[in-house]
DNA sequence: ACCTGAACACCGTTCAAGT
DNA sequence: ACCTGAACACCGTTCAAGT
């Protein structure tokens, strides 16, 4: 919902906070987080960079309002949709935020540092909740809930960050530079690695080569629910 | 090994580039990301910022060599020990790095933008290859290794990543506040959620209060395992 | 109440000049 | 070969002044 609010032609009703992180948030995806300025944000609103000051404290807040705008975009599924097993809701919302790291690669960063930063703020507790709710289903004993969740969602960021880093990394090679020809020259330098150091690293990177990243993570996702159902955390 | 070169009283003995990331990780430690700057790292080498420029490209040069620095330090554990199972050696290089991120907070960012920002570079193998050794001894049949070893790898990071966001939070809240000062705050917040939207962050916040960072980090590396047990990945 | 825009302190980086 | 330090372009933030 919510697609209006374009910016017209020149000059803009007034600023709004809601205006000023959609901004942020264009800005941030356009030239990654060197990218947002008070400058380029003043520019873009057509007003002063004193101006923004006036509905947002500082720059680490705007940091958090467009995390948690994106954060919340991705994580607002239908709510009375089929609803699925509890394996299959946890891959859902998972897959949410993976791909909302790979539109939004500037959120990797974000999540890993300034999410815990404050994690008495919104963007914790918002996908503690939609990984959560379905650990109770999943048979894991209610001291277990926590761990269970924490388990996931960790590494939910993790892998998601580390693929976002992947896909900016193939985007900066190069305009025409694809995630193949990117992956193949990670997995030559892997092979050209010291073999009496890194034989482990040499022996995957044909693997390296060749896989998928949505595919890998997934599979990560499913081994975490593997171990909650072979051995349920408790709290002991 | 090699723990001199400590900087003597006044004047240096020309400038070396180990002796700049070795001052860059002092000033990082101390004062974290925004603690690294050209100038104060001059100051405290008694020289110029022009000067750093002949040893090092620019700052994510030096930041990329004080992160393999200190994760390098951090992997390197004694060779020929005692061995120990699979898991136990899995178990110790994650808390190395558990460790490591949380004396070096600054790390985890590090490692979640800028470690797969170049993962040709020396520090994704570094790890890949101390996870990844002990997993063919796990069972794990030859098509799944690179799939198993991303997945420790991602939630280690992952979730140590996330500690130090909380260790940092702590610390910033002020002198005197610990974590259990912090863990009862962040705890109280969850309570005060709206019960409609967010029932089961607000059913574990107690165990948010009352949890051990290592001991929930080593239960979720004991998951990932299980799951790895239960369902040996394939690369199918 | 909300916006403007100059000003301040600071930063990464460059580079002519020195030794 | 290596270092110095002034200079450039840029940034977050403040604030007196406007409407």
């Amino acid at each position: 919902m919510a697609t209006r609010t374009r910016r017209s032609q020149r000059r803009t009703e007034a600023l709004s906070r809601a205006g000023i992180v959609e901004a942020a948030v264009e800005l941030l995806d356009g030239a990654g987080e060197g990218g947002l300025t008070f400058r380029a944000l003043a520019e873009r609103l057509a007003t002063g960079p004193g101006a923004i000051y006036w509905h947002v404290a500082n720059k680490g807040e705007l940091l958090d309002a467009a995390t948690d705008a994106v954060v919340a975009a991705a994580l607002a599924v239908e709510p009375a949709e089929s609803p699925g097993s509890p394996r299959d809701e946890i891959r859902v919302v998972a897959l949410g935020l993976f791909d909302a790291i790979e539109e939004h690669p500037w959120l990797a960063a974000q999540l890993s540092t300034h999410l815990s930063r404050s994690p008495w703020g919104s963007v914790t507790p918002r996908i503690f909740e939609s990984v959560g709710r379905q650990v109770p289903a999943l048979g894991v004993p209610q001291d277990g809930w926590f761990t269970t969740t924490s388990a996931l969602v960790h590494y939910i960021l993790g892998a998601a960050g580390q693929n976002a880093a992947n896909s900016a990394s193939a985007g900066a090679l190069g305009a025409g530079v694809g995630r193949t020809e990117f992956l193949d020259s990670v997995a030559k330098a892997w092979e050209a690695l010291d073999p009496d150091e890194y034989p482990f690293t040499r022996a995957v990177a044909d693997q390296l080569r060749d896989h998928d990243d949505r595919e890998q993570f997934l599979a990560g996702i499913d081994l975490v629910l593997a171990g909650v159902t072979a051995h349920p955390p408790s709290g002991d």
